[in-house]
RNA sequence: GCCCCCAUCGUCUAGAGGACUAGGACACCACCCUUUCAAGGUGGAGACAGGGGUUCGAAUCCCCUUGGGGGCACCA
């Protein structure tokens, strides 16, 4: 029973599903399904102030979308629910109750003024912030007072005075903490409702939790979670507390911050696993790439499957350095995932993105193009931008985009002008279509590129296209050669006023 | 300020005392391929933070320094 792990992560819904929080889960994810254990979401809805209403589902969707599918929580029920925390709320009041009976916490009177005062006057003196226990020295009658009169409070974990307190982390090893430098922290709010503290000890617990990983950050809180398991006389699970995910910058945790890019374009950097979604980003590349935040498949390999992941995943493979996301890793690994994509999927896969650009095909309308751009895609979102033309009518191009660098403009209407009796003619196969244009180049003594270029922004409205010939054949003839017209239409116009 | 954690190319990492002339990947540079852009191919540049130990031998073990990160709420 005992041998049996069973992980969980436990985010709050104060926000939507960041990519740390997502590595996180990740991480207890391969575990679980490494060694056959059990994955639990648990939700841990203590703070009511911070609650955002609709990151409850951004949550869930985002772990489903990344394939990250849990055993016991939302939606799934278990046999050690409620999952979420504001439904356990008289669970954690016997325990804290508990803890006050064994002289393992204490109730505090004090109010939020008093202890922003004490803070403030601590940080003055250059010691650190934090309470100063007052109310743990409280005499009998004064605290007999209080409860008569109704006073609220909260109830505190007394640490010991002295001494140190030892933690084991899978990773580190042991860390030992000085006891003077813990704080006896609140427990039990004054809403009743208990802090993280309490609540993880407890529910990690009772839910038989074998391995708590968790980000790095908890570390400092980790003696006081350890003070509560022994306090309550509770064995400790495995804690392995996971490397941060920092900022590109390398300065600090991974979070929203305005980055001015090497265009001088200011933006915001994406955190939330719903903008990398929103953002074209394929789940098996996102999962793939934070799955190598911290962890490595191995010396050689990092393109790997969730399969793979999960029969290599261990524990002891996990590194202590924080690692910086790199968006242009992720960016690279994306397109390594679409290239590998059938291409019906990655058709579907588009739909939404052409939709969102104004542009409503169909996945089988799409497909005959997918070869033009598969290669070409870096995330889902770049394909209206190469796609458009077929769809809408084409940019009508500035008349020197139309020329290339090294030829005037009489010089490429002339050969727009050949070109366009030719493929008025040419069989309408891609092959026809390439062969007889790159006769016509040598016939008109004009290198491809020089003739390709007129025709491409022509007919595609940019410089930049996909492939000519299977681009030109899609189009179909009709198009093709309307807009060739527009395109000689444009330079003769540019060439009058020139004289 | 106090406490804690961490430390291999710019970045993600391999490396768990001799196999290291420190390997791979992203990014970067050059060349090749080429109708643009990609993709692909070949090659290049690029790191064990510093200093002490331990050892026949240290990227690997220990200590110090430095640097980076995290925490110090009736938030998680």
């Amino acid at each position: 029973m005992t041998h049996h792990v069973r992980v969980r992560f436990a985010p709050s819904p104060t926000g939507y599903l960041h990519v740390g929080g997502a590595r996180t889960a990740l991480f207890n994810w391969l575990w679980a399904r490494h060694t056959g254990g059990t994955f639990i979401l648990r939700i841990e809805d203590t703070d009511r102030k911070r609650l955002v209403p609709d990151s409850l589902e951004d949550i869930q969707e985002s772990l489903r979308w990344l394939g990250i599918e849990w055993d016991e929580g939302p939606g799934v029920g278990g046999p050690y629910g409620p999952y979420f925390q504001s439904e356990r709320l008289e669970l954690y009041h016997r325990y804290a109750q508990e803890l006050l009976a064994r002289g393992a916490a204490y109730r505090c009177y004090c109010s939020s003024e008093r202890l922003a005062r004490v803070r403030e006057e601590r940080r003055r003196r250059g010691e650190p912030p934090g309470y100063d226990r007052h109310c743990r020295f409280l005499a009998d009658e004064e605290r007999a007072r209080l409860e008569a009169e109704g006073a609220p409070s909260v109830v505190r974990l007394k640490v010991p005075e002295r001494g140190t307190t030892t933690v084991h982390d899978l990773l580190r090893g042991e860390i030992t903490f000085e006891n003077e430098t813990l704080e006896d922290v609140v427990l039990l709010k004054s809403d009743g409702y208990p802090t993280y503290h309490l609540a993880v000890v407890v529910d990690d617990h009772l839910m038989e939790i074998s391995h708590v990983m968790r980000a790095d950050e908890w570390i400092s809180s980790f003696p006081l979670h350890a003070l509560i398991y022994r306090a309550l006389g509770w064995e400790l699970p495995t804690f392995v507390h996971l490397p941060m995910i920092l900022d590109p910058t390398g300065k600090g945790k991974l979070s929203k911050r305005k980055q001015k890019r090497a265009d001088g374009h200011v933006e915001e950097n994406m955190t939330m696993v719903r903008e990398f979604r929103e953002a074209g980003y394929l789940p098996e590349a996102l999962f793939n790439f934070i799955a190598t935040l911290g962890w490595a498949y191995s010396g050689d390999r990092e393109v790997f499957g969730v399969d793979e992941a999960i029969a290599r995943f261990e524990l002891e493979a996990i590194r202590k350095a924080p690692a910086v996301f790199s968006y242009e890793k992720l960016e690279w690994m994306n397109g390594v995932y679409i290239r590998a994509l059938p291409a019906e999927e990655l058709a579907r896969r588009l739909v939404p993105f052409m939709a969102r650009a104004g542009i409503e095909v169909t996945a089988e309308a799409l497909l005959p193009l997918i070869p033009l751009v598969q290669e070409r895609l870096k995330t889902l979102a770049d394909a209206p931008a190469y796609l458009d033309f077929f769809f809408r009518d084409a940019e009508v191009p500035p008349p020197e985009l139309l020329v290339h660098k090294k030829m005037d403009v009489e010089s490429t209407l002339r050969a727009l002008k050949a070109a366009r009796d030719a493929l008025a003619e040419v069989e309408w196969t891609e092959e026809a279509i390439e062969s007889r244009l790159r006769q016509l180049a040598g016939e008109l003594g004009l290198k491809a590129g020089q003739l390709f270029q007129p025709i491409r922004v022509a007919t595609t409205g940019k410089r930049v296209a996909p492939p000519l010939f299977g681009t030109l054949y899609h189009l179909g003839r009709e198009r093709v050669l309307a807009r060739v017209d527009r395109a000689i239409e444009l330079l003769e116009t540019a060439l009058s006023q020139q004289e």
